[in-house]
DNA sequence: TGCGATACTGATTCATCAGTCAGTTGACTG
DNA sequence: CAGTCAACTGACTGATGAATCAGTATCGCA
């Protein structure tokens, strides 16, 4: 079945996404990606000029959704807290949410593929300042007390990521409870909240 | 050259560990191990059953000496936070200390590879509860105040971890300085220490 | 000193896969 | 309803790299 060229190729970038968290950047072959489609691998050559620049183009289809979505998310919330919690949403993986295996495996394949490195990089970054602009909303509302937007920003992202390799990487370490608690207390601890910020947010939903 | 087995062997592990934080996991060729060595492929495969066992072995040997440096650096300071400031030392790459580098990929390699997530899993509990273990006693000697040293491990260790992907993965985003005070600053605020705390045992070094 | 055992070689085999290309299909266009 | 062009096929090629194996070198020991 013949289709236009645009929505061709977002088919193959989504499928790629399913095939890569699947095998890993280094396991996935065109082949795969193919079979997916049910197309030929010609296919996938015609559409992509190489493999890397597939995967690469691939996981900056993946994270630039990701990145889309948190934002939405953030927005919807109304509250501070609510923005929040949003943010730490990004922990649940049913939501449809940010594979954090694409992106475990995106970092160390970043290490040697100049061209992840900056895709990773940007959206990282654009992450950390999204959420730098929900500690500073919060503190012009009175509501959030921080020294250091942006350090307690990239604290908190950097917190979520540690954590989040452990529940990703190392199954059963951690509950998805612990985890939950443990970025809202340290949420509280940063912004000085109070002790139930989050508890009433959580009953909200 | 003929040598014995047990030294060939670890030859071959520490030549593969130097591979592997080169090249990554995937990137890894038999070929390249021998060649570091200047010996023959068929050695390799004399000494290790296949490449997929050999990686792990790898990376197991990697990750003990990694463990075993940081207990003999907590052992070998005599205060609570001192204890503390050579875990967090771990950041230092010119230390011969973890590297990073090599973790991160097997953090992403061990959601596929079951014998490396085992590796990958128990050597982080090990490296959590040995820091567990310094809050435990600097609580016991009056020096930290902390409800529940488990979780303050947990979140410390993590902040190490995503902040140690930052600055590996991404270049250039924070600075070895940004990263080393964040990290202290967490320490404070979980253990309630004194403010200074840090800058005299900098000063001590 | 010779002999078995063990470390080691390197040429070869075999499988896998990215990328190519000549040819086919199907949709629009004039 | 041709004709053309873009989407697509699938068999092929060439490169790569893990694993094998028959043979060689070197050691320790009798």
């Amino acid at each position: 079945m013949k289709k236009d060229v645009a929505v061709r190729r977002t088919e193959i970038l989504e499928a790629t996404c399913r095939v890569v968290v699947e095998r890993g950047f280094g396991g996935t072959r065109v082949a795969d990606v193919a079979e997916q489609l049910d197309v030929s691998t010609g296919l996938i050559h015609y559409h992509f000029d190489s493999k890397d620049q597939l995967l690469a183009e691939a996981f900056s289809y993946a994270a630039q959704e990701d990145l889309a979505r948190l934002r939405a998310d953030i927005d919807a919330a109304t509250t501070p807290v609510g923005k929040l919690d949003a943010a730490f949403a990004m922990f649940e993986p049913e939501d449809g949410h940010p594979s954090w295996g694409l992106w475990i495996d995106a970092w160390g394949e970043a290490m040697r593929v100049k061209e992840l490195a900056t895709i990773s990089r940007t959206l990282d970054v654009e992450w950390k300042d999204a959420l730098e602009q929900v500690i500073r909303d919060g503190v012009a509302t009175g509501e959030f007390m921080c020294a250091d937007p942006r350090a307690a920003a990239w604290r908190l992202a950097a917190l979520m990521d540690g954590l989040a390799v452990q529940v990703t990487v190392h199954d059963g370490v951690l509950t998805r409870r612990e985890l939950t608690d443990w970025v809202r207390a340290a949420a509280i601890a940063e912004l000085q909240l109070p002790l139930d910020a989050f508890s009433m947010a959580t009953q909200r939903r």
